[in-house]
This record gives structure tokens, C-alpha cells and sequence, in this order.
DNA sequence: ATAGAATTTTGGAACGATCCAAAATGGGAG
DNA sequence: CTCCCATTTTGGATCGTTCCAAAATTCTAT
């Protein structure tokens, strides 16, 4: 027969407490709960009593109990602008990873960009007396709102969405320097009129990003023309009416720097429609390197900012603040490096139909 | 000057308890605790100043303390087996969605389809007293560990994976049904060697789907042919390999019903690499219905598993077993839908390049 | 055998809410 | 002015843990 957890009393009314585990095996509460925290002052003999007395009981520890005493709990709220962004998806797997592993439990909201919805959940998280909370924060987040609805005593850390002026820790990628890389690399490959679609100037990402390709085309001792900046929102669709734009303009850009990977599968897909071969015709680059970017047609060029290890980082630098460190010494901005595959035509294979 | 949330104590040591509150207002903790829970028998005056003095004060709910008493808590834990596949994703934001306008409070996990790591996050999730779980059981998870893992008094319902045997209910889209009309559709468009592709065996989602498409079949006096169905991981690459593999063998389909949307991308990709288009040499049909099979190249025919309602589901069957209704009565299976875009033929536009 | 030190164990007070029976208050009828 | 009843309010126990000072036990050296 195999070991079954049930124990004797596992089908009790209430639940099992450190007092019933206890009683069973002689000794008093305080023991117990002195072999559940991992003390060396308890004698081996009377903690294995107390191990076998658990497992006969089938006990529970009890987490929300125990924080009570405690000033904060194992919890940590994780407030996504956009689950269903496969970016934000994947950055949450990673974060979700990496608290579990430190031994916290994610609670998660999604606030859709919805800053209503992000107040709500910022203060439901209070309530549940989180240990911090990593946040993207929604669109339009104003940062003295922030500040207001979070108070600076509760660790925080802002990710992927720079809030200026807020005392908080940021982390995420170098978005300039991932841009510049990007475009130079387009420079190089002779390419001259280079737009920037995707996003508007009121995402600091975008501004960051388009630093970065006004950057490159500067160093190249070429100006930036404003006007090969297409603000669109961040979506596929975005993707596609920039496209239509920059092409029934004078003058159509040779190259297309996309604020990110959902914008250039847009872009790449909308040329496509108009029987413009990505990566020969025309080049693309994106930025976050999805998933999905070594899989679209063509396979993507882009900038990767190393998603998974930017959960972690986001974890690391939470339970820095947890443990009381400097907030300053915690922002970080991960490298962000040019992954090169066929949308630029740096490595175009002319297969035919793309 | 604005109404700043700040009271005279916000900065004090300690939180600001409902003993603080009772103390300001000139009443005992148990009528700021009615006050709190909304009760009829406090007069309109005195809840006027326990409200003011919560404000002056900044008082924030304590859920955990409360829970400690109730029975269980307001968290909900939400399991699922790829978080990075976008159909996950998309329930996951729902599910979330639909929880917390209810009051409750997800708690998250991604197994990655490890079953190792599921059984630790149901134990985490016991600690944390949650009111129920929704679990997408990683694949390979036994009906019997799980009822091993799970004490059957604690609500949970499971979500788009059948575990045949278990007693919980189960929640999601009508599988069978769903293949049944896709493989239909091909039918009527004239095919007759049509493949399965994705998945194994050992997933009841795929018995189910494989279930639908010998039905189609069978409906209209065809035999299934087994050997048209190919085994592969349920991934672009799993995709792939199965069009390779059905293409260099004797007599390829014409028709690819894909387990779903993922391998149905992996599919189209690599037929379009080959030359073949999709939609007017070959037709594919996926499953899901994710945001990006509308995006792909070309716009997949794909059977909606209305994921978003999906997820409401799943939080208002929860919450069915949370009030100790009937668990039978809760199973239920979702329509599915057919949705017709290009990648099967009946709309092929003609556009050339695909 | 015994003082003193070292090692183990323990009872009771927190933590911040809810709940319940009982007490206080207010109003109307006699 | 009292009594009764309806409306409000309240103290104290409780939930399951941790923490702390103090008590109990064991060990060591004399």
C-alpha cells in the first residue's frame, strides 16, 4: 500500500494547528514551532517526534497566521500593463519564476493599461500587506499618482516603463543603446532613410528608443528627420497603418526601426501584402525578441532584452529592497543586445516567397 | 491645495489598526468593524466619523488578519502549464479579470509543465488557506496524485485539460465538437486526405481533438485513415516536423486539421517555405483561436475556444464550489466555433504572395 | 553530590481582524 | 416617571502562528 498522507484526524472539522501537532507529540507549541522555523535549539530527537507527528496529522502550516505576527508577508504583488503581450507574458513567467524559487508567492494583476484598475490593485495589494510589488505601470501613470498611491515605505520596483522623477528603483533594458545598435546596424547595411514607427512621445520606452536611432543616425553625422517618426499605437495593427503611411508619403524609407516586435510583425506583414519582400526590398528591425520573432516571415532582426533574466533581475532587486538596501544602488538597466536574423537582409537567404 | 491621503499618523512606526480608528472616532474596534463590513446597525452619524477618521488616518484593511478568523481567505490560486503559450496567457488575463471583479485575489503560478513544481505550488497554496484553486494541470499529471495533492473539500476546478477519473469539474471549450465542425469544413472544400497534426496520445485534449476529426470522417463515410495522424511536441517546431514528415511521405494530404493555433503557424511557415501556399495548394486549420492567428500569414481558420469567456467561466464555476454547490452540476463545456479566415481556402483572396 | 553553565523547553502575550452575547441608549406608551 | 422594546454599541474570546523571558533539564567540573 502506498504511504498515504491522510493522517488519523486529516478528515477534522477545523484545520490542523501547530497545537494539535503538539499534542501529539508531547511537547508544547513553542517547540513546534520552533522545528518549523529550522532552529538548531531544538533537540534532534524531539524534532524528529515533531516531523513524524506532522506527517501523521496530515498539518498545514499556515502562512497568513504566521505573517501576521510577522511585519509584512511572503506575498508580492505583480501589476502587468498587458498580459496578452507576449513580451509582458514572458516577463512575468520569469518574475513569477523567481520569486517562487525565493520562496515568495506572486499575486498578480493585470491592469489592461487601465490606470482606474491599476489604483484598485495597488490597493488590494496593501490590504494583503505584500512584501512590494514589481510593476509595469499602465500607461498614463502619472508619477506623483503613483507616489501618492503607494507609499515609499513599501518596497517597490518599477520595470520596463521608466517612471521620471519617482524615487523608485527602475529596471529594465537599455533601451537607448538596444536602439542605436539596431539602427546602426541598419547604417551599415547602406541604409540612409531609416523610420521609427510605434509608440508616441508620451511612453518614456519610446523616447528612450528613438534617442537611440536619433543617436545612431547622429554618430553617423546624419540628421534625424522628424518626420520619418510615425506615431502609431504599439499593436500590429499600429504595424500596418504606419506602413501605409511612411509608403504613400514622398520619399518612402528604405529601413523601419519598430519600437517593438508586435509592430514589426505588423510592418513585415503589411509589406507582404503589398508584395514588398522584407529583408531584400526593405529592411525591419523590432525590439524585445519574442518568442515569436524568430518565427515570423521572415524571421525577425530585433533587439533582445533578455526577458528571462530581467524577471530575475526584477526579483533580485525587490528582495534587495526587502532586505533594506539602497534604493538608488537597485536601479539597473540590463544590457540590450542586436539579434540578427533575415527582416534587415544582413543574413537574407532570397528563398523566394518570404 | 489637493486632498493629500497622508494623515496625522500615516508615518507612525506600526500600522494604523481598526483599534486607531476606534479610538479617533470615540467608538470600540467592533463598531469600526461593522462599519467595515457594511452593516445595517450602525447609525448613519457614527459611521460618518468612523469613515472620517479611517480617512484622517489612512487606515488600510487587513485581509490576512480578517481571514485568520474566517475560514479561508480571498486568494484564489491559479495554476497553469505554459504561461507563455499566448492561448494560456489570454486565459490567465480572463481568469484574472473575472476573479478579481469579484472580490478575490489570483495568486499565480507557471508549472512550465513541470509536475514537480506543481506539487510544491499546490502546497504553497494550501499555506495561503486559498479559497479554491483553477489549475490547468501540467501534462503528465496523474488523476490519482493529484486527488493525492488536493484535499477534495478544498473548491477547485480544472481547466482545459480533462483528468479523466477526477472528481473535480471540469471547465472548457467542447474539443470534439469544435474538431468536428473544423475537419467538416474541410470536407465541404472538397478534401478528403486530411491529417491530424500535434500533440500525443497521452493529452486528453488531443484525444479529444483526434475524437472530432474521426468523427468528421466517419459522418461522411470515410475511413480514418491513423496513419495521417503525426505525433509531435505541440510547439512551432512540433509544426513543422509534421509537415515534413506528412510532405516526404507517400500520398501527402491536402489538408492539415493542427492541434493548435501554434503548431497550425508552425505548419503554415514551413509549407511557405517550401513554396507550397497555404490556402490554395494546401489547407490548415488550427485551434484556439489566439489573438495572433488572425495576424499570421496567412490569417488562420481556426476554431474559437472564446477564451476570454472561458476564463469567466472558470472564475464563476470557482466560485459556484466556494458557495458548496454541486461540483457535477458545474462541469461544463464551452461552445466552439469555426472560425473561417484564409489559411483553409473557402476565402483565399488570390493575393500572390502569401 | 552540587554549583554553575549550557542546552532545551515552555507559557503567555502579541499580531489585527471577526463574532457573539450582553450592555447601553433612545423612544413611546401607560 | 417607569417600563418595555427596538436600536446601537461594546468587551472579550478567538483564529494560528511567532517571540520572549523564564523555567526545566542536562551536562561538566569540582
Amino acid at each position: 500500500m502506498p504511504s498515504a498522507p491522510k493522517g488519523d484526524s486529516a478528515d477534522r472539522v477545523g484545520r490542523v494547528t501547530i497545537v494539535d501537532v503538539a499534542r501529539r507529540a508531547g511537547v508544547s507549541k513553542s517547540t513546534v514551532s520552533l522545528v518549523l522555523s529550522g532552529s538548531e535549539l531544538v533537540a534532534e530527537a524531539t524534532k524528529l517526534r515533531v516531523n513524524e507527528a506532522m506527517g501523521a496529522l496530515g498539518y498545514v502550516y499556515h502562512r497568513g497566521a504566521a505573517s501576521l505576527r510577522a511585519a509584512s508577508s511572503d506575498l508580492v504583488g505583480m501589476i502587468m500593463g498587458d498580459l496578452n503581450n507576449p513580451f509582458f507574458a514572458e516577463l512575468t513567467a520569469g518574475i513569477e519564476d523567481a520569486l517562487f524559487q525565493r520562496g515568495f508567492t506572486p499575486i498578480l494583476a493585470n491592469t489592461s493599461e487601465d490606470i482606474v484598475r491599476q489604483a484598485q490593485v495597488l490597493r488590494a495589494m496593501r490590504e494583503h500587506n505584500v512584501a512590494g510589488i514589481i510593476i509595469s505601470p499602465a500607461r498614463g501613470t502619472d508619477t506623483w499618482a503613483l507616489a501618492q498611491q503607494w507609499p515609499s515605505h513599501i518596497p517597490a520596483v518599477i520595470t520596463m516603463r521608466r517612471m521620471i522623477g519617482s524615487s523608485l528603483p527602475y529596471i529594465g533594458p537599455d533601451n537607448q543603446k538596444g536602439e542605436r545598435d539596431a539602427v546602426e546596424h541598419l547604417l551599415k547595411l547602406g541604409h540612409r532613410r531609416i523610420a521609427f514607427i510605434g509608440g508616441d512621445d508620451s511612453m518614456t520606452t519610446q523616447r528612450e528608443r528613438v534617442a537611440g536611432w536619433r543617436d545612431a543616425l547622429n554618430g553617423w553625422g546624419l540628421a534625424a528627420d522628424e518626420s520619418l517618426i510615425f506615431e502609431v499605437p504599439p499593436t500590429r495593427d499600429g504595424g500596418r497603418v504606419a506602413i501605409e503611411r511612411a509608403l504613400d508619403g514622398p520619399q518612402p524609407p528604405t529601413a523601419f526601426a519598430c519600437y517593438n516586435d508586435i509592430v514589426a510583425m505588423g510592418a513585415t506583414r503589411a509589406l507582404a501584402l503589398r508584395g514588398i519582400v522584407v529583408g531584400r526590398d526593405v529592411a525591419v528591425v523590432g525590439f524585445d525578441d519574442i518568442a515569436d520573432a524568430e518565427h515570423n516571415a521572415p524571421p525577425l532582426t530585433t533587439v533582445s532584452a533578455h526577458t528571462r533574466e530581467m524577471g530575475m533581475r526584477c526579483a533580485e532587486g525587490l528582495l534587495g529592497l526587502i532586505r533594506r538596501e539602497d534604493p538608488a544602488s537597485l536601479s539597473f538597466a540590463g544590457d540590450a543586445s542586436l539579434i540578427v536574423r533575415e527582416s534587415c537582409g544582413a543574413r537574407f537567404q532570397g528563398r523566394g516567397v518570404s
